[in-house]
DNA sequence: TTTTTATCCAATGTATACATTATATAACGT
DNA sequence: ACGTTATATAATGTATACATTGGATAAAAA
């Protein structure tokens, strides 16, 4: 189970950058997450990333959306 | 955000301790995941937990399954 | 030409998810 | 009666999400 943040923004014609301020979280724990280099998520990070891409978390894990 | 584990254990007829079973996680940090003690998760046992329970995590996160 | 966008990297610190061990209670099945 | 189910509580340790500070490079906008 990973992310795909990077397509949702592609898809919004956003940059990371763009929703790393919008998030507020450092970006090196921006980037981690973005390129699943993180084992977890805490909650408030995840509504947050699916509030400003106004998606819903089976939109954000790959191994759930794709079925 | 929260989780409606018990809520999804009831829909099925299962126990916590049942879920705890399959889980393998521990009982202290599994109890605190069920009563929404936590702020966060792994994504190996968000998986896990939807896999053995049949569901996606929009099943379990209130805010979005009300959506 | 200076600011802002847009990305990167390294070190150090804190909060917390999760593990482990050791308990306890009580209902149910055998 | 004993084992298993089904729940609790407490203490101590480890791994990691996230913060903070301090940089760097490069392009576009002001």
């Amino acid at each position: 189970m990973h992310f795909r943040i990077d397509e949702i923004l592609k898809e919004k014609n956003k940059t990371r950058y763009w929703l790393y301020i919008q998030l507020g979280l450092s970006y090196q724990n921006f980037k981690k997450l973005v390129e699943n280099e993180t084992s977890g998520i805490r909650f408030e990070n995840l509504k947050a990333i699916c509030d400003i891409l106004e998606c819903t978390p089976n939109d954000l894990f790959v191994e759930y959306h794709n079925k």
